[in-house]
DNA sequence: TTACACCTAAACAGCA
DNA sequence: ATGCTGTTTAGGTGTA
């Protein structure tokens, strides 16, 4: 594309050459340019000359504002400089990684290899390059529209039509090649954004370039550079045999590459044909124009600080010139703004940079097979916060984020770079904090649990107690947006979803669409992941099902959640072939899962417990337990008191006292058996139920050591 | 290699 | 009959 581009240009150039006639003095400041430094046809790109322009246009009016050179000292410099300005090659050479192509584009996000963050610094260097370029098609419709009226005229004077035709078809050629790219640019983004992962706000100031690409318009910046330096000077004359055409000329090629000063001249020439700006606002681009002037718009004067509401555009401009006029006020906020685009610019930079070594970077990567066992981290380094695993190499690439998708928290990865870069988990992280504040929240994960990540893993694995809130908070657009699977289990996202809701309780079809409403990822395959809800719900046992009269909902015991204990496979989980199991279960199928005991009341310390919290009807593990710590670790300590006493009580047969209910009419609570673990001396849990109290049940029963699998062993 | 954690799919049952 | 909810199992992948 960017040769095509450059093809364009340059043929566009040389036709421009050739040119003569009522174009011909538009474009000649750019031709002495080439030819008084010897400089061969451009070569770059539209992409490229619109970024130069920028460059050159913010390197004009800085030098202008800082420095305040005379005007024909700067063009004189500029003419004896036969060395370019380093910041084109600089320019020249980022662009290069900013043009990502839809492919290339297509294929990081498929591979998954960077982070929300990242993804979204890409996806806003993308949009900013489409801004640039669709203010780049706008020059040239303007130009066009001059270019036609100067036509027109040179008509009238009896030029030749044939040459005027040729510089305008070269024109409109330059500008299809525009609109061509645009259109790439646009149906890039459409892809992204029908991926789900482009989701750009109105307003939101995710365009780090936009400041940038909107303050430049070279109109502008010849307003800017009037009303800064009193353009009604003589100097522009004396040093410009065009009046004003010269003025964008004399200064932006000041310091820019003369190889790519054509654009920027040919459109500063258009728009410096008569008295700059008053020309075009008084065009039949005017309306056009408002829109794009850059301190207007919404009907709000846009000048830093101002926001003075203009109902239309002469009231603004009146505004402007009363409001904003030359002075000592207005100089200085033009400095200052200067100083921003700068520090923008700067980052800019660097974030080119990053781009570049993590393009550089992935393109090395997916064409290497699992080869090097070495640490990848080396390749960027704690300074680009950029780091990967191997386990990226050996993966392929392949997967959803897999690899990288594991932590993402900036935190998480400077800090265990800086703990031990060799050793613990190679994360990615977002490269340009600015864009993603670090935020050294409490669920961030710190040094203290990082030690306790362990090597990287898919997902944040519930067994590290990873918290996810940090993550998911500094993520939660990312991951509403794009259709980007969350790197957490599914556990992990049901408990979110639960301790969010205002009653830390949630029915099944509430965690859906909660899943919908915060994942862009799971609004597809609805049947997998609800599936793979439900049999979290059931099979993590720290998510315990309430009962109520019109339903049920779910609930998170956080300590079992922190305990990270699944009830996993190999559990014996088929029914007891045992007659009376066999009957129990009849009658009440879902009590595998909710025992009814009365085994709690044999304890005191249980029964004060228990009447404790039905005194203040406190249901175990519901809404006030849930937001209380304290309750919490109450119903979790009567829990494991139950627990003991439940193997106390296995063990002897002791003495329950069935029908008490201290529980009643408290919500019926079903507490999942804690699985066999011969490790711990968790017996089976169970609390009280009295609604589906079971006739046949027995609580003296020895349940838990009931072979209740014939397959167990 | 093994155990474990997690995911996915599927079968099945109860219920409205 | 259908869809939802919930349970359970099996098989697979990745990690320690």
């Amino acid at each position: 594309m960017m040769q095509e581009s450059g093809t364009e240009t340059r043929s566009n150039n040389s036709a421009i050459q050739n040119g003569a006639g009522p174009g011909k003095h538009l474009l000649e400041c750019t031709l002495r340019e080439s030819r008084s430094n010897g400089e061969t046809p451009l070569e770059v790109g539209a992409a490229e000359l619109a970024h130069l322009q920028q460059q050159q246009a913010l390197q004009a009016a800085r030098q202008i504002l800082i420095n305040q050179q005379p005007l024909c000292g700067i063009k004189t410099h500029k003419r004896n400089d036969k060395q370019p300005s380093l910041q084109v090659p600089i320019s020249v050479a980022m662009m290069t990684p900013q043009v990502i192509t839809p492919q290339q584009m297509q294929q990081i996000l498929q591979q998954q290899v960077l982070t929300p963050q990242q993804l979204q610094v890409l996806l806003q260097q993308q949009q900013a390059l489409m801004l640039q370029q669709q203010q780049l098609q706008e020059f040239y419709k303007k130009q066009q529209e001059q270019l036609q009226l100067q036509l027109l005229q040179q008509q009238h004077a009896g030029k030749q039509p044939k040459e005027q035709q040729q510089v305008a078809t070269q024109q409109l050629a330059f500008q299809q090649q525009l609109l061509q790219m645009q259109q790439l640019q646009q149906q890039h983004l459409l892809t992204l954004q029908r991926q789900g992962l482009l989701s750009i706000q109105p307003g939101q100031p995710t365009l780090p370039l936009q400041p940038f690409a909107q303050g430049m318009i070279p109109a502008e910046l010849q307003q800017l550079w009037k009303e800064v330096t009193g353009s009604h000077t003589a100097d522009d004359v004396v040093c410009n045999n065009h009046s004003t055409l010269d003025l964008s000329t004399t200064c932006i090629s000041s310091t820019a590459h003369p190889k790519t000063s054509l654009l920027l001249n040919s459109q500063a020439s258009t728009n410096g044909q008569a008295s700059v700006l008053s020309l075009k606002r008084e065009s039949s681009s005017h309306e056009e124009y408002t829109q794009n002037h850059s301190l207007y718009g919404h009907g709000v004067c846009k000048w830093p600080g101002c926001e003075a509401i203009c109902d239309d555009f002469p009231s603004f401009l009146k505004h402007l010139n009363n409001e904003h006029a030359l002075d000592d006020r207005s100089t200085a906020q033009c400095r200052v703004q200067m100083q921003v685009v700068q520090q923008l610019e700067l980052q800019l930079s660097k974030d080119k940079e990053r781009l570049q070594a993590m393009m550089t970077h992935l393109h090395v990567k997916s064409t290497e097979p699992k080869a090097s066992p070495q640490p990848l981290c080396t390749t960027f380094g704690r300074e680009n916060g950029w780091i990967c695993n191997s386990q990226q190499l050996e993966e392929g690439f392949t997967g959803i984020l897999k690899g990288l998708n594991l932590v993402s928290s900036a935190t998480l990865s400077k800090t265990a770079s800086e703990a031990s870069p060799q050793s613990l988990p190679h994360t990615p992280t977002t490269p340009t904090a600015p864009l993603t504040p670090i935020t050294q929240g409490p669920s961030v994960i710190t040094t203290t649990s990082i030690h306790n990540v362990g090597p990287i893993r898919r997902r944040y694995s519930d067994k590290y107690n990873v918290p996810i809130s940090s993550d998911f908070a500094q993520n939660q657009e990312f991951y509403k947006n794009a259709e980007v699977r969350p790197p957490f289990t599914y556990a992990s996202l049901i408990r979110q979803g639960i301790l969010e809701s205002p009653e830390k309780q949630l029915t099944l079809n509430e965690i859906y669409n909660w899943f919908t409403r915060q994942f862009a990822y799971f609004r597809r395959n609805a049947a997998t992941w609800k599936g793979a809800i439900r049999t979290n719900l059931s099979l993590h046992k720290c998510f315990i099902r309430v009962e109520e009269e019109y339903g049920s909902f779910w609930t998170v015991d956080d300590e079992a959640f922190k305990r990270g204990r699944h009830i996993h496979r190999g559990r014996p989980r088929k029914p007891c072939p045992d007659e009376h199991f066999d009957e129990l279960v009849a009658h009440s199928p879902s009590l595998i899962k909710n025992i009814q005991t009365s085994h709690a009341y044999c304890s005191p310390l249980s029964a004060a417990l228990q009447a404790s919290m039905a005194e203040n009807s406190l249901p175990l593990y519901t809404t006030a337990s849930m937001g209380n710590p304290a309750l919490n670790s109450l119903a979790n300590a009567m829990r494991e008191d139950l627990n003991g006493v439940m193997e106390h009580t296995n063990s002897n047969g002791s003495d329950s006292s069935p029908g008490r209910s201290p529980m009643q009419g408290m919500h019926q609570v079903h507490v999942k058996e804690e699985p066999l673990d011969p490790d711990e001396n968790e017996g089976p849990l169970s609390l009280v139920t009295t609604a589906n109290h079971s006739p046949d049940f027995d609580p003296d029963r020895d349940y838990e050591d009931e072979p209740v699998n014939e397959d167990m062993e």
